[in-house]
DNA sequence: TGTTAATGACTGACTGGACAGACAACGAAG
DNA sequence: CTTCGTTGTCTGTCCAGTCAGTCATTAACA
């Protein structure tokens, strides 16, 4: 058998796209990405057919993981909230911790070289938060309202609260509960 | 005196700028920019330097637009809550009416190729909102955050309503109200 | 009022550089 | 020797910004 296709050179690169689209927005020239990756630029083609393509797959990866980290350390058997706020830890440490990450998602998803299916796709693994919110407003003041629009505030207000606690790491903890609290207020 | 340089002329690139943004991203070639403007290639940087002051410019004057939009018809007199609903309708209004100046408001708001002046201008011109913001919260469960943090819910709010708006415009009136209860309840 | 000269805003073909993707050559494994 | 992942050079395209020239307009003068 030749060489395999290593799935430890597909994330370098990704891992490099991130890095790199944070530092050079989304004109980042595929060769410099290459090159932080530590590959030839024709590899880079080799893993993604086109530019579009290793953004919609790069978009998809971020968000798997984003939503992942939000759902981890669960206790099903606690209260609605007390679950639901740990969610909002987990999501916000994340981010927090994975500034880059972050940044890239936020240019990838605005960029309009997205596809639905990719949309779709990442739509999909925020499922399980966005169960809990339905739940979560089911009784208060938004039960009537579509749930694309409390998942679009749900989604802002994390985006504040992260950008809150990156600028004032010290307080972090903190920021990270008024935010919560906020949110809470609004859909609960 | 020969032909002035014609304000007309600057607008009139302006408005195919904010067209052409929204159908071609903000890699949107100046030539197409200037051909939807009826204007040269080349008469495009007589009125702006760079693409990128084409740029701040346009960012500058879409958000000086629809601030003074969201001030109008204010009565001093009426009670704090019912004033900011008014700028609260007129805002989501002017949004709703304008979806190009909306959209490539946003495009030009994360695209990195904005001056921190730029964004200083258009902080100010946001001033006598913020201000109202911050009566509003004085008494409430965030008068003690950071305003920037508030100013941002506030304006993520604002973004999630004029959205649900545009997508069902029918029920408008109600998406509005609903948008506007929930900062309130958020933030007062 | 008709003619001419000066003006500078405007034009659009052009340039230089950058970049996405192709491809021919290479070398590691079988 | 064949296969196939990898390489990095190469090419065709695209685009921001330039510049030599055009021409509508106006002021001066007869």
């Amino acid at each position: 058998m030749p060489r395999p296709r290593s799935d430890e050179k597909r994330s370098a690169i990704l891992d490099a796209a991130t890095r790199f689209i944070v530092r050079h927005g989304l004109s980042a020239p595929t060769a410099g990405i290459a090159k932080e990756a530590g590959v030839a630029n024709g590899s880079l083609f080799t893993y993604f057919e086109t530019k579009t393509d290793l953004f919609n797959q790069l978009y998809l990866e971020l968000k798997t993981e984003m939503a992942s980290a939000a759902v981890k350390n669960l206790r099903p058997a606690a209260a609605l909230r007390e679950q639901y706020f740990q969610v909002w830890q987990n999501w916000t440490k994340w981010a927090a911790s994975n500034p880059e990450k972050r940044r890239a998602l936020a240019q990838l998803s605005v960029s309009g070289e997205l596809s639905p299916e990719t949309r779709t796709a990442a739509h999909k693994t925020m499922a399980a938060i966005a169960g809990m919110l339905e739940r979560i407003r089911a009784n208060g003041p938004m039960s009537k309202a579509p749930m694309g629009f409390v998942v679009a505030l749900m989604n802002a207000t994390a985006d504040a609260t992260i950008d809150l606690m990156s600028q004032d790491p010290t307080h972090a903890k903190k920021h990270c509960k008024l935010g919560f609290d906020a949110l809470w207020r609004m859909i609960s």
